[in-house]
DNA sequence: TGTTGACCTAAACCTAACTTTAGCTTTTAC
DNA sequence: GTAAAAGCTAAAGTTAGGTTTAGGTCAACA
């Protein structure tokens, strides 16, 4: 199947002006266009899309998504260096998703204070309360 | 206890340019000075500090940051207002732990990919390998 | 007292990842 | 055949979140 820009860009919720860099930056590389010069996406880019979004949430920049999809060009004699790069996003992930859960506890036991002080009208209540008397599943939540 | 700089950001990592950055966005209310006009990190600054890697983690910028810490200031008069930041935080960064959680199960995928080409010497192999021959554990991961 | 290390400001600079603009061409629909 | 919609390029502009630079001041110690 082929698409049009404006296809792509409905489908994916991707803008055209930003589907028209990454091909500048190099991520469409065997994209093709037609005579007159307009490009022609098949389901190989619409694929390539689906990677970039997904390196591009693991917090790889444009130019090494572009690295990798070189390698992808490149064949077999890539694999190596491909399957290093999804084990180091896989360790940089894992971190992520630590620190994303941290982040989650520290909210909860916001919300959970900002509760109480409003159930009680005002915050000094609940600031003055010493950690032992924090609700069991709050207690863990409390930082610094 | 009373800091200076540097050894706020030796304490917290976070680069001296930074913490003045912070200062001058104003996310230091009620941040003293020394009569020569040095700054004078208390604990204060240091919870504060606490609240910007939270919020920043989570994807707030620095102007609503600073929004928060002014209803601080403000005193109980701003609870409400407070309490729906933290809420709403709560339900993005659930949804960002969901995301995260997706771009794992890609990589692991692709991990899981290219071992299995690395162990062939070629990805033709496991590029036509069919849906159903795949390892259930890895099914799952399967996108497009 | 002097010098060295830590601190100060204002302003310029930087980077990534887009977006916007201006002017032009191609395609589609009637 | 013509008009509108969709596409094209190059280049400039934007934004957030810092960092760097230049030129000073402050504080502690020998």
């Amino acid at each position: 199947m082929y698409y049009s820009i404006g296809e792509v860009s409905r489908r994916t919720g991707i803008p055209i002006s930003t589907l028209r860099y990454y091909d500048k930056e190099g991520l469409f590389p065997s994209m093709e266009r037609s005579n007159g010069g307009i490009r022609v996406f098949s389901d190989t880019e619409i694929e390539i899309i689906g990677i970039i979004e997904c390196l591009k949430a693991s917090g790889v920049p444009i130019k090494d998504i572009k690295q990798y999809l070189d390698w992808c060009e490149e064949g077999d004699s890539s694999l190596q260096k491909r399957r290093d790069m999804f084990y180091e996003r896989l360790q940089v992930v894992t971190k992520q998703m630590e620190d994303l859960q941290n982040t989650l506890s520290t909210i909860k036991y916001k919300c959970w204070y900002y509760d109480m002080a409003l159930a009680a009208g005002s915050e000094n209540v609940v600031k003055n309360t010493p950690m032992e008397d924090l609700p069991e599943e709050i207690q863990r939540y409390k930082h610094g």
